[in-house]
DNA sequence: ATATTTATGAAACGATCGTTTTAATGTCAA
DNA sequence: TTGACATTAAAACGATCGTTTCATAAATAT
């Protein structure tokens, strides 16, 4: 009795009896509570946490409803293990391509540095159809912060720009003071999070729809708008 | 019977005796309807359409449950109304102020432009306390459109940003095509967006609060930030 | 095989929601 | 004053919500 109230903690969950014994098991996507966290992931992005009902959930993963409460406890708790187990990993991955790109390369100039964020942001995820629904949940804790956000923010978003922010004060020319160069990356941050979140306004304005062309013409703009944001004159480096 | 539903029409609300009458008069505060409006554009703001109850609201506005039915047909058609009648108007302001700023100079340069974008949304305006539900309502609506965010970017920042980019396009130095300079006026946008809404992250980041000196920090930051990245070298103007 | 635990099934609980109904007021013109 | 209309008041309706209960089936351990 006392034992299932502290599985139901603030920060675990039940596991399943299966998982337990064989966590390292691939086969593991088929289990009630897998399905749960899938189907959970899809319908809070897709709508958001007041919109979606614990039965809505539970009927898209052929449970029952007392699932949820059986193995997250309770629906918030099932909320917040969708950002630590789902979104999280995803967040992580970002600053993986970063540096995956930066490796291939042997002298790193600033160009290289404001490309690879770039195109880590842009390219491989934020503007694909799967990663547009973490983007929805980011953009709706951002308004209305559960807590949930701070996960995301404090062990993934937060090394990715102190990663950044040493970087760039590395092999940057001139002197920049920190509060400046921080203010810097928050703009190209600012940027891609805008031109991947704002896609409705932003083809409003300037009449392009998102196709691939388009999406390749803004990795390019943020690029270079962030190059000469920073006082980089680009021209001087490539040439 | 039949005119009452067409009073509940997607663009028309009930208005009251009094309010039909005298229009122009400024002693309308008092009313049902106002008082109505006034407590569910603070509560909408703070927590969101679906965290807010018709129940909450009426008490608040110190009303019967039945007058939000009764003034609005239902509480969408009042979250509407709150955009209309609240937000719109706010929103025009911010052109209002940008206008206000430029006409005061005889010759426009650049950095006067963007100084007055930067400041018109900032200083003025989306920094207030007041403003930051403002903020909040229109972030929700970036996430989860419900057609109440249309009112605003037609009527509101559309044409804003038509004036910027004919100003720009007007004063600015070198050849820029369209497609790029539209890009640029959306890139200045999100900077100021994201630098007003995303303020606890930046917090986070930088270590700074957003205190007068860190808000006169950020503006500055926008603008030099905008200057350079526009290409326009602002030493060979100022000097 | 038996006992114990783990998981699922269907049903119900209590609460809250938006909305409607019905009756009682207040207001103003005729 | 009377009648028509605008407004307010209180109560109830129907629906949905998160959660709980309890019986049963499946899986595991002894």
């Amino acid at each position: 009795m006392f034992k299932m109230i502290v599985l139901y903690d603030r920060f675990f969950s039940r596991l399943t009896q299966h998982e337990v014994k064989t966590v390292t098991n691939n086969d593991l996507n088929g289990t009630a509570r897998e399905r749960l966290l899938n189907e959970a992931e899809k319908l809070f992005a897709m709508k958001g946490f007041a919109a979606v009902s614990v039965r809505e959930i539970t009927h898209e993963a052929n449970c029952n409803l007392a699932a949820v409460n059986y193995y997250f406890g309770n629906k918030k708790n099932l909320y917040f293990d969708v950002f630590r187990f789902r979104l999280l990993p995803r967040v992580k991955q970002v600053q993986t391509i970063f540096d995956a790109i930066l490796t291939d390369q042997e002298n790193i100039s600033i160009r290289e540095i404001i490309s690879a964020f770039a195109t880590s942001f842009f390219k491989s995820s934020f503007l694909d159809e799967e990663h547009q629904l973490h983007a929805k949940l980011m953009g709706r804790e951002l308004t209305d912060p559960t807590g949930a956000f701070e996960i995301l923010f404090e062990e993934g978003m937060m090394p990715f720009l102190q990663k950044l922010y040493t970087l760039l004060q590395k092999y940057c020319p001139g002197s920049i003071d920190e509060e400046h160069l921080k203010l810097n990356i928050l703009s190209m941050l600012s940027m891609v999070l805008y031109f991947c979140r704002a896609q409705i306004p932003v083809s409003r304005f300037t009449g392009k729809e998102y196709n691939q062309d388009f999406k390749d013409c803004l990795v390019d703009h943020v690029i270079e708008f962030s190059l000469n944001g920073l006082g980089v004159n680009e021209k001087e480096e490539t040439e």
